[in-house]
DNA sequence: TATATTGTTACACC
DNA sequence: TGGTGTAACAATAT
């Protein structure tokens, strides 16, 4: 469930407390959590100090002293969470030589951590075919027309969250933006009319801000880093609001299920 | 118990 | 070939 806006949350909130601190003991309780053998793990983590925090797409980056950085995925159900209080669901704690602590939860056991060297990350994002950061000043109206004309044949909704594009954009927000457009999910990027693209490019930019405002989107799982849920969901116009009035027109907002994923939208003012 | 949830990937198909 | 879509997968709660 954490896309950017939830992601950026927690890098922000993580630099804040985290930075400068010493990681005296790397707990895994889930061997399965971390793609390192857990001997080696330990030995690249523990003694390290925080240098900074950062984020590439929905990937939380822990640079460490010794060259190295965590790199982390949450996936469906992870969290991150300073001086949390301990569940079944934590499989990985940091402890740091002040004695506070950061907790590595998740439910559903989707996410991922990998220690990648500092001078080897940017190889590591090509080798993940990451998009451009749709926050970033090099993602201009002409690069996102040009990569979406890319994917003419595929409906819009799967390229915003296509990750080889754009980074950042996951069911939610790519809902959400699509709402905001006056444009249905189903269309396929070939229909679009220029100002249709525009209003796209524009709209993942207000969303995605508006919503690190709100501190990201709770829908289920999701907290921050100081174990609070974002409450974006209370601004949602779309998403989860099948049956509800949509907040422009009053019709029923619907509930397609394609590729797998629910597509929520209202018939009448996206088209 | 069947189903829903998501990002990622393997694979079938034109 | 490469673009596209679908199914499978991870694990759990309800």
């Amino acid at each position: 469930m954490p896309e950017l806006p939830e992601v950026e949350t927690i890098k922000r909130q993580l630099a804040r407390r985290i930075k400068g601190k010493t990681i005296r003991d790397a707990e895994v309780r889930l061997v399965k959590l971390i793609r390192h053998p857990v001997k080696k793990f330990k030995k690249l983590v523990e003694g390290a100090k925080v240098v900074g925090v950062n984020r590439r797409g929905k990937l939380i980056l822990i640079e460490l002293s010794k060259g190295v950085v965590l790199v982390i995925h949450l996936k469906l159900s992870g969290q991150l969470v300073f001086n949390g209080k301990g569940s079944k669901h934590t499989h990985l704690i940091y402890h740091f030589a002040d004695k506070s602590k950061l907790l590595h939860n998740d439910l559903r056991k989707f996410g991922f951590v990998k220690v990648v060297e500092k001078d080897k990350l940017n190889d590591f994002f090509e080798k993940e075919k990451m998009g451009l950061e749709p926050l970033k000043s090099d993602f201009t109206f002409k690069r996102f027309r040009q990569l979406l004309s890319k994917r003419k044949k595929s409906k819009i909704k799967l390229a915003l969250m296509d990750q080889s594009l754009f980074v950042g954009i996951g069911n939610i927000y790519a809902n959400e933006i699509l709402f905001a457009s006056g444009v249905h999910p189903q269309r396929t990027v070939g229909s679009l009319m220029e100002k249709e693209i525009k209003k796209i490019y524009r709209n993942i930019k207000s969303v995605l801000t508006f919503a690190i405002k709100k501190k990201g989107a709770s829908d289920r799982d999701y907290v921050d880093a100081g174990g609070q849920k974002g409450s974006y969901m209370k601004f949602a116009k779309v998403y989860n609001r099948e049956g509800k009035p949509c907040l422009k027109c009053g019709t029923k907002i619907k509930r397609v299920k394609f590729s797998g994923r629910s597509s929520y939208f209202c018939e009448k003012c996206q088209n």
